[in-house]
DNA sequence: CGGGATATTGACTCTTATCAATGCCCGTGG
DNA sequence: CCACGGGCATTGATAAGAGTCAATATCCCG
């Protein structure tokens, strides 16, 4: 029997040519609690049905949280930025998988889910509980987002979104390709690319690459993606 | 300027012809901590925007949590059956609204948010860091099946997650109406009423009445909708 | 038993997916 | 320094799935 983990990396490799590299490039600790690693890019860092015996933060980097169907169809659900927690899962196992979106390094601390709770320091627990809490909000705004938004709209909605924890800047440099943003907003990579021409035709953004975007009107952007 | 609450009940009124009522119908304190409260049908329990002081236990009946845009469409991001608990939030304000699907007694317990976590009993705070991760957890399964999943498969996952949490019983009793199914499902009533025609002429559902189900091949409605 | 809300069904439209061709950018090696 | 190659992105033509609008049908609830 194929097991979840066998059954996601099976599916990676529709997603990327080149097989993503397994477990850290390199590791070290960090004080008594933390562990540093380092992932290349399109790395795992977890995988679906693993044991989850980490919480992760980012230290530099960026990280994609997913889930797949057995016919390869992926859902993003939520990009980590530097200086954000992931990772926390209620059983011991991991329900979706963890990748690098780029060279990533992050820092992993035990963690034996909310059974061992009583043994982590009580601010640590809150800490956790505002974090799950605010993951919570994000993942359902999402939810009116994949269930009531149409493309545009969607894409309006992501740029903010980045730009927001870029720190608000009105240039963007978006880690991921086309695809990632795809399978988080729910669309095809195609379908993106198209709404990213009507968002430069309507004038609300410029593109020097692909990758990089100047946001020209946030009102208008906001009107679309609010 | 319009406060979300009134934007969210505005809204309410174009899906119910008949405006929803307000606040309890009852209510009265059980124990020291708890507060018994009755919800007639499609009442608010809270509203988008309002201060939240409280998380909710149901005891009998069914809630809906629900998000809503500007142009009334909604998202339900959930269900909530008898035994279970919502409302918490990391902020002091709800960022969703909640209602009675059907004529329903929750019992409210206070709650000041994370930063009152202090002054709780630990094994409550645990409790609810385990409630929210699971939340978490529902809520991300949702996004793969809003996102990447089509309009049957979308309805026979719902069908079978609401069997599992009616016991599993072959015979389900849906508490809510199509149109509460479709903004679940980020579907159309009318796709819902299509789908669950499908299901039946591929002869793996039966429906006694639109809202009583028999599932007659959940082999069938797994392949579908996992 | 009657009437209003809820649900089904049909005809048609529209958005997004799919399939396919082309273009672009960047790193590598000649 | 320039040419080549490969991943990534754009653009186009067409198809498919779900939405919209509209006409019944059915079921509760009083």
């Amino acid at each position: 029997m194929l097991t979840p983990s066998a059954v996601a990396e099976t599916q990676l490799h529709r997603h990327f040519a080149v097989s993503p590299q397994r477990k850290p490039e390199s590791s070290e600790s960090v004080g008594q609690i933390g562990l540093a690693m380092s992932f290349g890019r399109n790395a795992e860092i977890y995988a679906e049905g693993e044991t989850s015996g980490y919480v992760y933060k980012v230290i530099s980097g960026v990280v994609r949280v997913s889930k797949l169907l057995p016919d390869g169809r992926r859902q993003i659900s939520a990009f980590h930025m530097p200086g954000e927690m992931f990772g926390f899962e209620a059983n011991e196992v991991h329900h979706a998988s963890a990748e690098a979106v780029v060279p990533t390094k992050v820092v992993a601390y035990r963690w034996e889910g909310v059974l061992g709770t009583d043994k982590q320091p009580a601010h640590f627990v809150r800490e956790l509980l505002k974090l799950t809490m605010l993951g919570l909000r994000h993942t359902q705004d999402h939810l009116l987002l994949l269930g009531r938004k149409n493309a545009l709209e969607r894409l309006a909605e992501f740029l903010l979104e980045m730009s927001a924890r870029m720190g608000g800047s009105a240039v963007l440099d978006l880690a991921m390709p086309r695809h990632d943003i795809a399978d988080y907003l729910g669309l095809t990579l195609e379908t993106v690319s198209r709404m990213f021409a009507e968002l430069k035709e309507m004038g609300t953004i410029r593109l020097e690459s692909a990758r990089r975007v100047h946001l020209l009107d946030r009102a208008a952007l906001k009107a679309l993606g609010t």
